[in-house]
DNA sequence: TTACTTGCAAATCGTTTGCGATATA
DNA sequence: TATATCGCAAACGATTTGCAAGTAA
């Protein structure tokens, strides 16, 4: 799989991949730098950010996008989901109730105290399909 | 509601909750301070973070945290959702299965093409519970 | 008149990128 | 040997913060 990408197995790749799939503890890029380290102690943490990136492309792993310091702003107060388009990322506002059963679901079968959860969808917007379709 | 805190009604705050509340774009922080700045010209960028803050504190706006900007890293390839401690931010798996309905019910109600979702629950682990019991 | 709030600029944080050097296939 | 990949360091974009001056109550 990775000859049809002309890509190659570097020591640093075959590490980064074993030592991520030897935890599970959803290492951030920088906590996993410093796993790798202790076998690679010439390691650049841009070069874990790199085969982060490929091998996830790959398949090999997952990448998880928290929700993070990148933030919008809602004038509205009260909790309702919301949809994003990955094309323009406009942010808009989903037609849909908000699910509290999720949470009572997840919290039988856990210890963790759930408090709340964000939910957001990825798609592509009207307008981006109709111009996706004119270059069709 | 501002009294409680000692906080005061500045024009600066005032006009970034009118403008907030005048759309429904959900604008980035940048994107209100260009907006603000049409009425109040010398207005910071940074007075419009810290004001942002204080108003989802006090309940009047809502900060949505988009997923994408920070990032974890998980050995499994499989999708699935995920825990986050609010305490000390540890990520774990949410033993629940993917709910695929959730994009179906959505789709019916919006012209929105849904292509995938993001779900994180929000709480406190097992051992920070432990730590906050024994400060009680 | 007090101390909350501002504008400005510098700092921070996680992530990305340009470069010349290195090593895989 | 060709070029994918590396280490390094600088660049980046969104957000936060320190400080002295301004202003609401």
């Amino acid at each position: 799989m990775l000859k049809e990408r002309n890509l190659r197995m570097t020591r640093q790749r075959q590490v980064i991949l074993e030592e991520l799939r030897a935890t599970d503890q959803h290492p951030s890029a920088d906590a996993l730098h410093e796993r790798v380290k202790k076998k690679l102690p010439r390691i650049s943490l841009g070069t874990v950010y790199r085969n982060l990136e490929i091998l996830t492309e790959l398949g090999e792993i997952r990448t998880i996008a928290l929700a993070g310091s990148l933030k919008r702003f809602d004038g509205i107060p009260q909790n309702h989901y919301h949809m994003r388009c990955m094309r323009c990322d406009r942010l808009v506002d989903a037609p849909m109730d908000v699910v509290d059963s999720l949470e009572r679901v997840l919290q039988e079968k856990t210890e963790f105290r759930i408090l709340s959860h964000q939910l957001e969808f990825t798609g592509i917007c009207p307008d981006c399909q109709a111009l996706l379709d004119d270059n069709a």
